[in-house]
DNA sequence: ACTATTTTGTGATTCTGATCACAAATTAAT
DNA sequence: ATTAATTTGTGATCAGAATCACAAAATAGT
């Protein structure tokens, strides 16, 4: 049996729970259950039935969409943050899946009681509403850069978001192998390898193995915006 | 001056309007001007101060991007619909530009005022999380489509689009011309007019200038999904 | 009605990136 | 440690679609 789980002194709280009174957050924790996930599981799936609004407290995650030709990665996500609003507000059956890419612990929020504290609390909504408009700008720019730039730039942007989003650092470990980073940019596996060893030659990168060292982050800015 | 707007008589109320109190109501008609406009006129401006929530009554648009390399349709609506509710309530800038692409009526919506409503009324702001989060689905799955078929797939993608969403009918005039074809499924006006003439000679469509004729959607079904 | 301007169609050429094929290297399994 | 399985790198070939170039058609302007 699961130990209930006190949200009212969860140090780790979103902007939109941090507007929630004393009685609300008793509903929260009252439905609401923390899971760990291990790299490569599975955090929720695409087609099956969304009962839950996720949020991600510790470790980051792929958003994936099994599209008509391929697997295609739609987003890179990190803690903290909330998953999956979109395809449990928006329909019945979720449209894409998350996987954890490193361990990484969620909360899984019952859906009836996230939209019972959207009834209740306007600031909260009002947070959620933020966030929900605020990510499909970035999804927005994610699709006209991926159709617009050819695989350069987009490997070019993919990199630098790493760098400047995710791990704040301009050496870091890829979190992915050379096909996911090929569903990342939507290319091919081939395609990866040999644009890697590309920038590498030109000296904009170094690389082992997964280990990713930026060493001219103006040129890959070019890089970036030219395609 | 500008007569003042009574939102409450107003016979093409959104659903998300319909929950509104009589009070409620009236601070919306305080703060709403309706705008028509001609085709070709623009509503918005991408990188222009966002100011308003568009709400269009009647009509139609095409939402473009300026992107790096061209400019790119990322999606036609129709009235009624709200326009802009994440580039507004998402930035202070419009990250796109919505054109009327026929004669439109829309009502612009002080961003204050809504934010108002937004904080007033739950049932309000419910209705406009679902609707965010419905669009957002909508615009992921044009993504993909976008990304992963070919540009046969896209273009019967777009004329199913118009005949299925837009006129309910197999047949009807094309709103846009070849080259804003192209830029809505991404590729060149030479080879729109390729495709088209292509799928003509196949016998799958029937064109005459601006005329499209569905003759075989079982066809242009398949040519969606295999790209 | 007659230019001028914009929109559209079609052929020829070029190039980006996919696919195929296989070797090397890394990781996992017994 | 040895074998098996997976991941990665690299060359060769191929194809989809962009670009260039120009003609034809349609639309707008006077």
């Amino acid at each position: 049996m699961k130990e209930a789980v006190s949200c009212s002194v969860c140090l780790l709280k979103s902007r939109a729970v941090e507007n929630l009174q004393e009685n609300e957050l008793d509903i929260l924790g009252k439905n609401c259950v923390e899971v760990a996930f291990e790299k490569g599981e599975t955090i929720f799936k695409q087609n099956a039935f969304s009962s839950n609004i996720i949020y991600l407290q510790r470790g980051m995650v792929k958003l994936i969409i099994e599209g008509p030709q391929r697997t295609q990665i739609i987003r890179i996500r990190k803690a903290p943050c909330y998953l999956g609003l979109p395809t449990t507000m928006g329909d019945k059956i979720n449209h894409y899946s998350a996987v954890a890419i490193e361990p990484t612990k969620a909360c899984f929020i019952d859906i009836g009681a996230f939209k019972q504290l959207l009834r209740l609390n306007t600031d909260f909504s009002y947070e959620i509403i933020i966030d929900l408009c605020k990510n499909e700008l970035v999804q927005f720019h994610r699709c006209v850069h991926l159709v617009q730039t050819q695989i350069y730039g987009r490997m070019a942007d993919n990199l630098l978001y790493f760098a400047d989003e995710i791990y704040h650092a301009d050496e870091y470990d890829l979190p992915l192998s050379r096909n996911e980073l090929a569903d990342l940019i939507c290319t091919s596996r081939e395609t990866v390898s040999r644009l890697l060893s590309d920038l590498a030659e030109e000296g904009v990168i170094e690389i082992h193995g997964k280990h990713i060292h930026i060493l001219n982050k103006e040129m890959l800015r070019k890089i970036r915006e030219k395609g």
